[in-house]
DNA sequence: ATCCAGGCTCCTG
DNA sequence: CAGGAGCATGGA
């Protein structure tokens, strides 16, 4: 299936709260393994291809401006960019690259844990980076599950592969993420032929099939509390707390919510603070109280700092 | 081979 | 309710 368009651009301005560093998120995006749908040119120019309202466009987005004073232009393009949708492609990117949140409260408090703090003086505008569809979010976390994050983005290639549309702009084909009854119409025997284990390919394509169904709708689990959400998500088989917890702060940006069984947190954590070994879960609840109000920021940076590590971490750990 | 990886389910005590 | 065995898959 494919989308064409050559219709002009639309154009505006963002302006992000500052500080914001839109290179770190940059930086970030280039060698995160659950980004397959973006490209980051080496100009600095942010892409991806996405639905808005049943429409696919394609947003582009580049810094004109600095950390201090941050200014972001956005193009958006597609078969009918009408004013409506360039707006509902402003709010959907403020909201994917959190541009309205004041970072300052986030800071100052870390800045009373001297570690966490210490990271944070190095990566002044930092900001957490929300993956751009909860769906896709939901899907990234279950691919994720118990394997290295380099199998997962291959997964995900699959996924894609398997039932994803393109958009095609000026000759360059941009890939879609596969609408949840597309994923919910796969046979998981397929899956399986791609290297799914058997629940990974139950699970995602039950859950896709209660997102096409309505069944699961994410615009109502992210209005509710924060309990409320994790319960009603973690009620679903293959769906528990890490992964939950993953989707509110990935893929709603729940600003307070941290995955605290995660493999890598819990090492990063134990190294950080001198354990001498990797951190259990309860260990980083605890460690996170301080953080209390922006845990998930928290789990963000750590993160962060976890991919610059095995970027230029230790030789032999690249590939 | 063995161990581990951005866990989950299900079954014990 | 906490803790742990067993599970599926690929890569180092």
């Amino acid at each position: 299936m494919e989308v064409a368009s050559r219709s002009p651009a639309t154009r505006l301005m963002l302006t992000p709260t500052a500080p914001y560093d839109f290179g770190l998120a940059l930086s970030y995006l280039r060698t995160s393994p659950s980004a397959v749908l973006e490209r980051i040119s080496e100009a600095g120019v942010y892409e991806r291809a996405l639905r808005l309202e049943g429409q696919p466009i394609l947003l582009r987005l580049w810094s004109e401006g600095t950390i201090a004073a941050p200014r972001l232009a956005l193009e958006v393009r597609g078969a009918c960019v009408t004013p409506a949708l360039t707006a509902c492609a402003a709010r959907r990117v403020r909201h994917i690259f959190l541009l309205d949140e004041d970072p300052t409260p986030f800071f100052a408090l870390a800045a009373r844990d001297a570690i966490l703090g210490g990271l944070l003086r190095g990566l002044p505008g930092m900001r957490p980076l929300l993956i751009a569809d909860p769906f896709e979010a939901l899907l990234w976390a279950i691919l994720g599950q118990q394997v290295h994050v380099r199998f997962a983005r291959t997964l995900k290639r699959a996924l894609v592969d398997l039932c994803g549309a393109t958009l095609s702009v000026d000759g360059a084909a941009y890939p879609l993420l596969p609408e949840p009854a597309a994923v919910a119409a796969l046979d998981e025997a397929t899956l399986r032929g791609r290297q799914f284990s058997r629940q990974k390919a139950s699970y995602v394509v039950t859950l896709a099939r209660a997102v096409a169904e309505g069944t699961l709708r994410f615009d109502a689990l992210r209005a509710l509390p924060p309990e409320e959400a994790l319960a009603q998500l973690t009620a679903y088989k293959g769906v528990g707390r890490w992964t939950a917890e993953y989707v509110l702060m990935r893929g709603f940006g729940a600003p307070d919510s941290l995955p605290a069984a995660d493999v890598g947190l819990r090492a990063i954590i134990g190294r950080a603070y001198g354990l001498g070994r990797t951190a259990t879960e309860a260990e980083v609840r605890e460690r996170a109280e301080v953080w209390a109000g922006w845990r998930g920021w928290a789990a963000f940076t750590w993160w962060l700092a976890l991919q610059r590590e095995t970027e230029s971490g230790p030789a032999g750990t690249r590939r």
